[in-house]
DNA sequence: ACAAAATAGTTGACAACACAACTAAATAAT
DNA sequence: ATTATTTAGTTGTGTTGTCAACTATTTTGT
């Protein structure tokens, strides 16, 4: 058999994301970093970077997409002009509750689908495998 | 916490693969493909299609690269003139078998990480949720 | 026998990333 | 004080994959 399941629940995963932000004026691989910068309200773009395991480059091209759609306001930090600030508007504090509500829609969904312990037992797993995965890569970088 | 271990997990999958395959003619998403094809010798191309889980318009590129490289000839089914029947060449046997390596090292990798228990409860788990989720999007289509 | 539906595969367009190479600013080392 | 190094972010380019719409056969229903 080559069809791996942790693929599948991930790709499904990324189907329901998806059809739920169809007509929602938001991607999915933008949805999480609203949420973010809407739950701090105002955050340092280097912060959010490390708050996610994305490529920099992949944030970079995010932060733009939302800043052009209004969710958010990107200024240099006048402490270290290298770095900017990352504020939400209005319209992107509307937008994050909203985004918050289809995220937690597919959490429940998992919590239907397995109970608290298996869920947890899954996530100490995944968890235990990355630590060790990362030793074998030999990154040094701390959790958060 | 924004960090998914289970996406992590995935996206060091994938760097160990591209880190290995990086010098051996063949990409990531390619070998499973011709390891697949060098197991049977020769399989129509609908058949390969569903042993895996991506798209058929995936698959279709995947093995139109597979031919360009020589790994495998693809003639019309005289049976079925809209289908294909895919056929290992000597050359693509041949790395067939260092890819296959590459996939057990991997697999040896997650052995070392966790039990022989813990690797069979967290497949069962993704099975069970992989299985629920079908239900959901009302997929009827069966396993292999 | 023939129209309608199903099946096999292809193509074009695009999303979601990664990586390498770059600029600019800040920090450390001599 | 200058040079060298590190850090923040950007840009170009490439890979992996999806989906919708298409062509060409084959199968089914009447």
């Amino acid at each position: 058999m080559e069809k791996r399941y942790d693929h599948i629940v991930n790709k499904y995963h990324h189907r329901f994301l998806e059809e739920r932000f169809k007509d929602m004026d938001i991607n999915r691989s933008e949805a999480p970093y609203l949420k973010v910068i809407s739950k701090y309200g105002s955050i340092k773009m280097n912060e959010l970077i490390d708050k996610f395991f994305f490529h920099k480059s992949h944030t970079t091209r995010v932060v733009k997409s939302l800043v052009n759609q209004g969710y958010i306001l990107k200024d240099v930090d006048p402490e270290d002009k290298r770095g900017y600030i990352l504020t939400i508007t209005e319209k992107g504090k509307n937008k994050a509750s909203k985004i918050t509500k289809v995220l937690n829609d597919w959490e429940n969904l998992m919590d239907s689908f397995l109970s608290k312990d298996e869920k947890e037992y899954i996530d100490n797993l995944h968890k235990k495998i990355y630590e060790q995965l990362r030793v074998y890569f030999k990154e040094e970088k701390e959790d958060d």
